[in-house]
DNA sequence: TTTATTTCGTAACTATGGGTACGTAAGATA
DNA sequence: TATCTTACGTACCCATAGTTACGAAATAAA
């Protein structure tokens, strides 16, 4: 399974745990409050070695928003995609958003919406990535509500992108109650709320 | 008008302006990226005047905080203590949210959104400050619909505090997609969608 | 065993930012 | 005029953060 063994000194910096740290700290503490340095201290790895590896500060948060995109988009996007009625899939972005974050070991709060709030603290390459994404994710919304439409699960009254902006503004909101430390059943509370709002 | 003539050198130093101006650019800018420096840059004061002036960071942050509260929360104050019925406030507040920015000579976005956003990042003054306003803010809403509950022009089947956040996320998420660059039209659209839903 | 290759990590460099020591200027009072 | 008081601003201190120069180490090929 191994590479064949390839001349020079062997790598031993671990990308893997680089990463996974990086992601943690820029996700539960802020993406602009975390140095190299720190991620440094915390995986034993070099300075020099983060930069082979991830070429620069804006390197690693974009890898780092990347594994982001794979853990916590990506299964958004699943949602979405499912074939289930217009009411399911609300329900299943209720239940999505509120998770145990504690249960799951991950932090609170949204990584790709503080990196949004934030937008123009960030490097080029991350800045522009999150752009994209915001793009995918209001994408992935207007295709779900063009689908409920057709099925006339959702009034057509609302203009699908006013729509797709929404449901991405009350994600966004909910994630800032997290982070504000509202509870669980309150913010689950009013977004059942907001989304009975469209149907 | 004047106060007596102290004693001792006169002052030179313009506090209002130089409010002012760490204003505008904590707001327009971000409260984390404007350094003192900048401000001096920016108005000709000079760094110990400054501090003489307002302490610290945190104070001058705490100090811009505090202007805008008089400038873009009491506003919103006013609309919900007005007496007028639940959905002339409604209207008022989208209204007020989607002012033309540009013409008012003020950035967009909220600088009170951004400082709730980047908490942990402010000083301690700062940080405390956020908190109150943020209860004051809570508290607003939370009297106003209980008043508009207690008129029979809101259900009562939300929670009060539930419908609070709820009032306060949509702005949030407003503020936010003005910063993103989102028309007017389409923010007005979606707030316009989002207060139809408690009524 | 020597050489070529690749990675390693210490110790710097540079820039920026919050904060201040201190000698000086400017006015009131004596 | 001499003195007291208050504010001024240059030049600095110190910590942090992004980034890299460079010599040493480790392995494959010659």
């Amino acid at each position: 399974m191994k590479k064949a063994e390839k001349r020079g000194r062997p790598k031993t910096l671990e990308r893997e745990h680089v990463l996974q740290t990086a992601l943690m700290q820029y996700w539960g503490v802020s993406p602009t409050d975390v140095s190299i340095g720190e991620i440094c201290k915390l995986t034993g790895a070099s300075k020099p070695g983060i930069y082979r590896e991830f070429g620069s500060d804006d390197g690693l948060k974009c890898a780092a928003l990347e594994s982001y995109r794979s853990l916590a988009l990506l299964p958004l996007f699943d949602i979405l995609k499912r074939d289930q009625n217009f009411a399911a899939a609300k329900a299943a972005l209720v239940a999505f958003t509120t998770q145990d974050r504690e249960a799951l070991g991950v932090p609170s709060g949204c990584l790709f919406v503080a990196m949004r709030a934030q937008r123009d603290s960030l490097g080029s390459a991350t800045g522009e990535r999150v752009d994209q994404l915001r793009d995918e994710v209001l994408d992935a919304y207007m295709v779900w509500i063009e689908t409920a439409k057709s099925k006339g699960e959702c009034s057509a009254q609302i203009p699908t992108d006013a729509a797709a902006l929404y449901f991405d503004a009350q994600n966004g909101g909910a994630m800032r109650m997290q982070k504000e430390g509202v509870d669980k059943a309150t913010i689950a509370t009013v977004l059942r709320y907001a989304f009975k709002m469209i149907e």
